[in-house]
DNA sequence: GAGCCAAGTCAACGGTTGGTGACTTATAAG
DNA sequence: CTTATAAGTCACCAACCGTTGACTTGGCTC
């Protein structure tokens, strides 16, 4: 997804050209955080200029928290179906496949970008404020809050643990047998 | 923990600096990640200057494995007792107190380093070959690695939902559901 | 085609980082 | 007291970061 072609000179378009640099930083961000995303690569992999960046979206802070707000709307494939099957499609999400992941970018993120305290912030009030929002208005029920939180701290860390320890040395049986648990385990967290 | 004293000149000894130095970068990497901690601040924490540090332990990375080499040895008040009341003693350290949170800096490193790849290496290594083996002798029981990474997922994210989005906001009455609700999740995941 | 303005590039700045080598100083042996 | 050596400090380097301002270039209107 870069703007160069292959041959001579490309098309201006400044609408374009954003939403390829938002993309860009998605997937930056997602791989390596807030601090170890650089804008310089960031702007690589669009294929413009770093200068561009800031043009745009004003600061790294501003074009984050674009690239937040935008991962931060829960996937109506997951926090949209039956609550009964909730834990079986959320554990299916977690381990298979998804290398791309974009339904558990917002995870990633949030999991790479906690040891900046900016980003951090920007993190817990956007996901305060779109995701466990929506995430309580769908699931219901006694001490939401509470559920809620837990089957997110959940899901975060089979994100981390994936991204830590790789699932590649598990075999097809045992990734089954960890899928079949996290299910339970995670529709065990939000049953009320 | 600094080694300046109040008045005047201070007492030369490498051994005690070197543990001083350590102990910094102990905390400094449980708060802040591999890639946000910087040598000056440990040196500055420690009271000695940065040089010091790469004389001692050669570089960044090695003062890196040796802290995560003594966090990644599993508290025997943790690991050690009935495995029954695991999850309970677990949520309790998890969730009540622990500020300077000795007994779970491990997994706190291990979570604010995940986006360094080269930490991140350091640190799979670590928990591989020293916490996940010592907890699954103790823990035993068929599927032990099964259960052991899923529990460690659990604590990993529940220590990451506390960084991100502190529990700060909740009362007594919630908190304390959260940490029932937490044992009986944490004792599922380890249950046969 | 001329001209204007947005789109895009370039070079550079100040700041911070990890790391290195020369230097100073305290401490203990003689 | 002298002195050798380890302990500690200082100045500095190259690399990278985010950001800025001046500059060039493309595309549209007239």
């Amino acid at each position: 997804m870069t703007l160069t072609e292959s041959a001579g000179h490309r098309v201006r378009n400044a609408a374009i050209t954003r939403a390829t640099i938002l993309e860009s930083a998605r997937k930056r961000f997602a791989r390596e955080g807030y601090d170890g995303a650089s804008l310089r690569e960031i702007a690589a992999d669009a294929g413009v200029d770093a200068a561009l960046i800031s043009r745009y979206f004003g600061s790294k802070d501003e074009l984050f928290s674009e690239v937040v707000m935008l991962a931060c709307q829960p996937d109506p494939d997951l926090f949209g179906g039956d609550p009964a099957t909730f834990g079986e499609r959320m554990a299916k999400a977690a381990l298979e496949g998804e290398q791309d992941g974009e339904k558990l970018d917002m995870f990633l993120i949030m999991l790479l970008s906690a040891s900046s305290p900016k980003a951090s912030e920007i993190v817990r009030r956007c996901s305060r404020d779109q995701f466990y929002q929506r995430f309580e208005e769908w699931l219901g029920g006694p001490d939401v809050d509470v559920r809620t939180r837990l089957s997110a701290s959940l899901m975060m860390g089979m994100s981390l643990s994936r991204v830590i320890d790789d699932t590649k040395e598990f075999d097809a049986v045992r990734r089954a047998k960890l899928q079949d648990r996290l299910a339970a385990i995670i529709q065990l967290s939000i049953a009320p």
